[in-house]
DNA sequence: AATAATAATTGACCGAGGTCATTTTTGTGA
DNA sequence: TCACAAAAATGACCTCGGTCAATTATTATT
């Protein structure tokens, strides 16, 4: 059993979290570098792997943050009334991840996660993206909008996948320029129409 | 316009390349480091990059090779009749990704890329596989085993997302030890299901 | 065959993430 | 308030992928 953490590594903790999402709103995701978090905030590098891990922990923390707070704003707007509707709540996390390939991997990479202390958030955001989809089928089959028949969990698991491969493609084509908002449409009509 | 590339190239590309899947067969995927592959073919350090760019662009070669191996084989077994049959056609590769999170990562990347001279082996591997599903959709829809109505093509790409679905949810589940083939087949039944 | 031009390779060097034995600070009980 | 154990922080050091000006090998030209 391991004691609670003292106000000291709290603060150092907070401190180092500010500092890197200064940076980031800087020099974006990408080009967020360890040295110079340490240096900025004013501990040595030792300490920021001790509350984070590694990089992508502390990646993990800020971009897990973002997602949730786009989470609520989308909680906010209600049950879609089409899948259309539906596919667009969605644009705000869409816009979001794509502006980074960083971003990507690390929701990705920690995504229903261990649940280890640092990086729990983005398990969260994943388990509440599909919480909140879960709850918009259920009402919207109900309605008649969305195919009846298929627990509405699975289906809101199937948008995960479908998100996700849309992003991944956005990556791969960049030179393409093709734009995941429009991909995203045409599959979640073909997951989720009645 | 450049030239050909001349004889010694060749013969060093090779030799990185078979040192390569030696040190892979021995240690894995994720053990493979650049200064041992260089040690043991007899090369400096930069022959390596000017090969194939990064190390990620020699593990593609390497994987993209395996990759292509596994569908030449798949696609010796004709067109399935069933769903469940389509499904276990994609069992060898979903055991050979999920070995390894590093092989994931790779197929992630450069599938669909920039089609560079070094990694187009793992962009035909993305399109030859969907080449594959689409014959065997279009020939199942016409035997009334897979919905009608929407194009072969874009089924194939839905099942895409299925794969990297599963695959991702598995390497983050990696201690409840959710098997990634059972969890295929429920999404492929609802995707393609008349 | 000699020379010029291009291809291929070299290896010292760099940057940035990550480690860990040691030191400093903090909380606790006598 | 003093001593002591646990927590927190430190920074020298390490690993390893990646760079690039300099060097060597090959091919084309006269």
């Amino acid at each position: 059993m391991s004691r609670a953490p003292q106000k000291r590594r709290l603060e150092t903790r907070a401190k180092l979290l500010a500092v890197a999402q200064e940076i980031v709103s800087e020099q974006g995701y990408s080009g967020l570098r360890v040295e110079d978090v340490v240096a900025r905030a004013g501990v040595a590098k030792g300490t920021l792997f001790s509350h984070f891990g590694d990089k992508d922990g502390l990646l993990a923390v800020l971009i897990g943050g973002e997602v949730m707070g786009q989470l609520d704003q989308i909680h906010g707007l209600g049950t879609p009334e089409s899948i259309d509707d539906l596919t667009k709540r969605l644009f705000v996390h869409l816009d979001f991840v794509a502006k980074d390939r960083m971003i990507f991997d690390i929701l990705l990479r920690y995504s229903g996660a261990t649940g280890s202390e640092t990086n729990e958030v983005v398990t969260e955001t994943f388990t509440r993206r599909c919480d909140l989809a879960k709850g918009w089928i259920s009402q919207m089959q109900a309605a008649g909008t969305v195919r009846a028949g298929l627990d509405p969990e699975f289906l809101a698991e199937g948008i995960e996948a479908f998100l996700a491969h849309v992003l991944a493609i956005s990556f791969c084509m960049e030179h393409e320029l093709r734009d995941p908002k429009a991909a995203l449409q045409p599959f979640l009509q073909a997951w989720l129409s009645p």
